[in-house]
DNA sequence: CTTGATAAGTAGAATGGCTACATGTTGCCT
DNA sequence: AGGCAACATGTAGCCATTCTACTTATCAAG
């Protein structure tokens, strides 16, 4: 997949895999890893700043836990961030309906 | 639509309209326009220098007609630009399925 | 004779995902 | 005991591409 394609798609699927449960960095990395089927391995480089930039925005809240001697910070949606989200789910379809209808990738 | 959503995917929209024709640089944008029911209305600053981006690579050929006074630079497919709009499909297949795993949009 | 559509372009800003680097712990393998 | 993989978080700076705003020019309609 082209190195960055995700511009401007990435921040509703981080809310998305926190939408039912707050997990921390390293496991949203894992949690986005297997639900695009391994295809979607981000650089920590990518998925750090991009929390923390939806932490500054109020789209997720964060706290600090020690567990086993290792730092996480754990996230969750604030309720600014569930309207992101179904925004953001809004305007995939969007998106997509706009894609394919310029692509009609049916025909290879 | 987020402005530039858009990152990585035009260019396959781009080689998407001139696929069955050959157009011009403002035909494009009415193409692009029509096709994606008035949703994607290209700035000029963008079409202009992404189609001689396209062109340099090798996936665009163009030649100068005059019609009615009016200077046109008409745009069309090469054969690398063939495979490239083949490929450019399969990749964009790739890239919904990753963010549909992620996204999961039924779901509101 | 001015406005809007047609037609093509450039300069410079801004965005945000990437590479590469920095730091430290735990647990398994040899 | 030593080393490496996985766990865990983060920053600095690069870079590609889209955007805004501007320029130039012709033609048709009013």
């Amino acid at each position: 997949m082209k190195a960055d394609a995700l511009r401007g798609h990435l921040d509703p699927m981080i809310l998305a895999v926190v939408e039912h449960e707050p997990l921390h960095g390293y496991a949203i990395m894992e949690a986005l890893l297997e639900r695009s089927g391994g295809e979607l391995d981000l650089p920590t480089g990518t998925l750090y700043p991009a929390l923390r930039r939806l932490e500054r925005a109020g789209y997720l809240a964060s706290e600090w836990s020690t567990v086993g001697g290792r730092k996480r910070r754990t996230y969750q949606l604030t309720s600014a961030g569930t309207k992101m989200l179904a925004s953001g789910k809004q305007e995939w379809l969007t998106f997509r309906a706009v894609v394919e209808g310029v692509l009609r990738p049916g025909q290879a």
